[in-house]
RNA sequence: GGCGCCAUAGCCAAGUGGUAAGGCAUGGGACUGCAAAUCCUUGACCCCCGGUUCAAAUCCGGGUGGCGCCU
């Protein structure tokens, strides 16, 4: 079977974007983004959003598709970019799957349906409150008399996992463990040439963090900022929860100075990279492009043109 | 030059005689409807030298370094 989709990931600054536009160029593809904050209007500059200039005529799928008051999910992504690459590929295009929200990315391919039908949130907002008053270590024994296999791959701790799991027990009467089992074994629904950009040496990623941090206020996230909340987003949607929104909320409110807010960003940036870079690694199917010291994309283009014929596709 | 204070992991920092709390960072990992979220995990023999003691990061002396004050 031949791959009918391309991925590029990697973690944030790595050059996704910048990749994915010139492979599009070169192959006659579309971008679908594949980024879990890119999704919001108006929030441009914290999320390092492509330019018009960037996206070079490409284009670009969702983004810009939510508000960021609204509750976006996964599984909302998964329907609404599973009908671009269709509509893509009807076009006879090649979709391009570029991000790095690798939950959206592998929901995305596989296929994946989520257990439940819509989120009730009373019944969420119920078992949060339960967790808080009976605690990790008790929830999660109620969770063990249903489903001891999940439980005893949760911490106490997690929360949400917990909470989860239970929620879908409820709602369906069926174990989130069966529900997985049963979403494994569906065959993927898109057969996946992947890539992913890194750097031999980490400190040069973080670098290349730190300096599109320092520009992104030069380009006026605080004015950003503040103009979302003045137009009546809340600082807790989750929207706001996004690296870069949160702290510079901080910074608004005079909790901590700009010069504060600009290096927990950076920090969290930092840590946020090393979690996308976890969860790339395990996939054994990614070719990985790992830059020496700068982002060389004329380097990149030709390793992934070579990767890509390989795979039948040019 | 004199007096005083301090010197514990990359940083902050507890510990005043019995063999090193904690927080942050860093590295590693997890991840099936909030995922840029959430969660797990990870290190030092205590500035140097000598002394006291069964036993010192902890007491004493000296050295070095830093901070403050004085002349």
């Amino acid at each position: 079977m031949t791959p009918k989709i391309i991925v590029i990931s990697g973690p944030t600054a790595s050059g996704k974007t910048a990749l994915g536009v010139a492979l599009c160029q070169k192959l006659g593809g579309e971008v679908v983004s594949a980024d879990s904050m890119q999704i919001y209007r108006r929030m441009d500059i914290g999320t390092a959003k492509p330019t018009p200039e960037e996206m070079q005529g490409i284009p670009h799928h969702m983004i810009d598709v939510a508000d960021p008051e609204e509750n976006y999910s996964v599984a909302r992504y998964v329907e609404e970019a599973a009908s671009c690459v269709e509509d893509i590929l009807n076009r006879g295009k090649l979709p391009v799957l570029v991000g790095g929200t690798g939950l959206y990315i592998d929901s995305l391919l596989s296929g994946r349906t989520f257990a439940g039908g819509p989120v009730d949130p009373a019944l969420r907002e119920e078992l949060n409150e339960r967790y808080d008053e009976i605690g990790g270590r008790g929830l999660l024994g109620e969770l063990r008399k249903v489903d001891p296999e999940r439980a005893a791959k949760l911490h106490e701790a997690d929360k949400k996992r917990i909470v989860r799991a239970l929620e879908v027990y409820i709602l369906t009467g069926k174990t989130i463990t069966q529900h997985d089992l049963e979403t494994q074994a569906i065959p993927p629904r898109y057969d996946a040439a992947k890539l992913a950009l890194d750097f031999e040496v980490r400190q040069d990623l973080y670098d290349r963090i730190d300096r599109r941090v320092d520009r992104m206020f030069e380009q006026g996230l605080m004015d950003e900022v503040r103009s979302l909340l003045a137009s009546g987003v809340p600082a807790s949607c989750t929207a706001m929860q996004a690296i870069g929104y949160k702290e510079a909320v901080g910074a608004v409110s005079g909790a901590c100075s700009e010069t504060e807010a600009a290096e927990k960003i950076k920090m969290e940036s930092r840590r946020y990279a090393k979690r996308q870079l976890t969860w790339l690694r395990r996939d054994p199917a990614i070719e990985w492009h790992r830059f020496e010291k700068t982002p060389d994309l004329n380097e990149a283009l030709r390793h992934s043109t070579e990767f890509l014929r390989t795979l039948g596709i040019e």
